[in-house]
RNA sequence: GCCCGAGUGGCGCAAUGGUAGCGCAACCGACCUGUAAUCGGUAGGCUAGCGGUUCGAAUCCGCUCUCGGGCUCCA
């Protein structure tokens, strides 16, 4: 208990030296430039920002200048002083301050907080820290455009990033695991695994993925068909391309022009490659009458669709403009919706625990200002969802106003090994589409029903989730995905022979296991394969050749000494199908 | 799309107006090695693309493309 109140506390004091740090760099910031004009600097996870209006651009060079300049701020230890003026006075402080004007005049009391330090004042709500000199650990990290108020249509502002902690401590760990984050970059190691690659040539957001990516994925993807039909799921294709006129019907053309390709001419025809599933799941579900009696329906395909991204938010695997979904849709009744809501999430979390998230945030985002169907129908689906987290007992947060124009939706996000989130599995409910595309089944009363439409992913899609994966295991994927699972090395040439024995015995297991034949030295091969990060190096001489042996080396540097092959086949046979290390 | 920054052999980097270098990888040869880098040699770049300034451009300027940090948006 005393421990929770101390940590509420320390979060209350790290927020009023972050806060104050955002306005220390904007003192300096307006001592260099001052006819500055000031946006807003609030607190953010692991620190602080602030906008600005300048004359010139900063650049990088201006980083340590200002940062040099705070700490001589911090260390004169001005005091922070607070007043309350009315609306008129603050008026009159800011009369050259545009952006605060605008914020003034949002305020709805009359009096505001003012709050002053050093030559610097900013309107402000506080709290802050007492002086300058309790601002003990803070590093500028970036500077960026923003839009002010996050609005494309508004100037853009200059913002600076900065961190800041209670002590220098707690700075420098924060460091270290950005530090650490840039080193698992699924970027940086999809070229250095060999997992994936884009290119210039053929157009920014298409992933390539390579032999080891490509690996990694169709495993991911056996087992999700496997789940799938276990689960009563069956699995389906449709095509890349349909006639324009489906999307018009299914509303995309109107609502989603933005993420839609332009038409092709196909025959005097226009044709769009999909940005979706739904459609084609729909016609083959309107192939005949559905009765009451075959619902649910649950169809699945690991279906790849192409939506336009503006080139701006492009960034590797997690936003890119061809991806492969691995979707579903679920034709229900209504009386079904809650079991089978209960249903996708259990399975989305089975999923996520199999590939070694433990930990997720569920937002429950509800009915929007646009959209489509009544609010009573809103609501009662939105009970539903609701009725199916607490029954599957997980904490979820509500996100108002946040669901997408055909439906409420339930987003799962991951927490990482690194603690940061991703977003992971949804499930959205559609009364849209049913009703656009007159979508029924045939009631005990052989009166036709409107169906409920479940759109779902458990894992999201396969670039994103793979993107993730990568980061997570900062490559080293645990057997089971591992591209390569086993690499034989060979002491000497002589033991070539002998090695590749061992990798066909191995293959004829279904282990994927390679034989290192290039004229190294065996440190030279280890070294490799542990920057490779495989999970088990096999090294043969002649006293394993002699003996059937091999000698295993895991990639956290443990020697386990000589073992049978059939030993070995054992082990890793097990750890590969319990999906472990 | 917008703001800022960057783009040099496969990869990582150097050269800031004066004939483009280094390491790793690749290739060839030698070595035959017991748990994270053996030695020697060879080859590879019209410096992302196009245009301009200049006697001379990787370097300065403009446009385009791609990437990175953000804003906005999303699987």
């Amino acid at each position: 208990m005393n421990k929770m109140v101390d940590q509420e506390q320390k979060i209350e004091k790290v927020e009023r030296i972050r806060h104050s740090a955002s306005h220390v760099m904007a003192e300096v910031v307006q001592s260099l430039f001052p006819d500055a004009k000031f946006g807003i600097g609030p607190v953010i996870d692991n620190g602080f920002y602030y906008d600005f209006d300048l004359p010139r651009s900063l650049t990088p060079d201006d980083i340590p200048i200002i940062e040099s300049k705070m700490a001589e701020i911090i260390a004169q230890n001005l005091p922070f002083t607070s007043e309350e003026v009315s609306r008129e006075e603050a008026k009159g402080t800011f009369a050259a301050q545009p952006y605060k004007l605008e914020l003034i005049d949002e305020i709805p009391e009359e009096q505001m907080g003012i709050y002053r330090q050093g030559s610097f004042i900013d309107l402000c709500r506080g709290p802050h820290v007492s002086s300058t000199g309790e601002i003990k650990a803070f590093k500028l990290l970036s500077i960026a455009g923003a839009y002010w108020r996050g609005d494309e249509k508004r100037p853009m502002l200059q913002r600076i990033y900065g961190a800041a902690f209670e002590t220098q401590g707690e700075l420098e760990h924060y460091m270290e695991v950005i530090a650490e984050a840039a080193k698992r970059d699924h970027r940086k190691l999809g070229q250095e695994l060999d997992l994936f690659s884009f290119h210039e040539e053929a157009g920014p957001g298409l992933v390539h993925w390579h032999p080891k990516g490509a690996t990694v994925r169709r495993v991911i993807e056996d087992f999700w068909v496997a789940e799938h039909i276990k689960r009563g799921y069956e699995i389906v294709n449709s095509p890349h391309i349909a006639k324009i006129d489906l999307w018009k019907t299914s509303g995309h053309w109107e609502l989603y022009r933005e993420n839609l390709y332009s038409p092709m001419d196909v025959d005097g025809q226009e044709y769009i490659i999909k940005p979706m599933n739904c459609p084609a799941h729909i016609l083959m579900y309107k192939t005949r009458l559905r009765s009451y009696r075959e619902l649910p329906i649950r169809w699945a395909e690991l279906g790849t669709v192409y939506r336009y991204e503006r080139s701006g938010v492009l960034h590797g695997l997690t936003r890119v403009r061809g991806f492969t979904q691995d979707d579903a849709h679920i034709f229900c009744r209504p009386d079904q919706l809650e079991d089978e809501v209960v249903d996708v999430l259990e399975f989305a979390i089975y999923m996520m625990r199999t590939f070694g998230f433990e930990e997720y945030k569920i937002m429950l985002s509800t009915r929007p200002e646009k959209y489509a169907g009544t609010i009573e129908i809103w609501e009662k689906a939105t009970e539903t969802l609701e009725r199916a987290l607490k029954r599957v007992d997980l904490a979820y947060e509500v996100d108002p106003g946040e669901g997408v124009f055909y439906g409420p939706k339930i987003d799962i996000s991951l927490r990482d090994a690194l603690g940061r989130t991703w977003q992971g599995p949804t499930t959205q409910v559609d009364f849209n589409l049913p009703q656009r595309f007159d979508v029924t089944y045939v009631d005990v009363d052989s009166v036709a029903q409107p169906v409920v439409m479940v759109h779902r992913t458990v894992l999201g899609s396969m670039e994103r989730f793979f993107g993730c994966l990568i980061e997570h295991y900062a490559g080293s994927f645990p057997a089971w995905l591992a591209p390569v699972q086993a690499m034989i090395i060979p002491i000497a040439d002589r033991h070539m022979d002998y090695a590749q024995e061992v990798a066909a015995e191995l293959r004829a297991d279904g282990l994927r296991a390679q034989v290192d034949m290039r004229a190294e030295r065996m440190n030279q091969k280890i070294r490799q394969a542990q920057l490779q990060k495989i999970p088990y190096m096999l090294i043969v001489g002649d006293n394993e050749a002699s003996s059937a042996e091999v000698s295993v080396r895991l990639r956290s540097g443990e020697d386990l000494g000589r073992q049978t092959i059939n030993a070995f086949r054992e082990m890793a046979g097990s750890a590969i199908s319990q999906k472990t290390t």
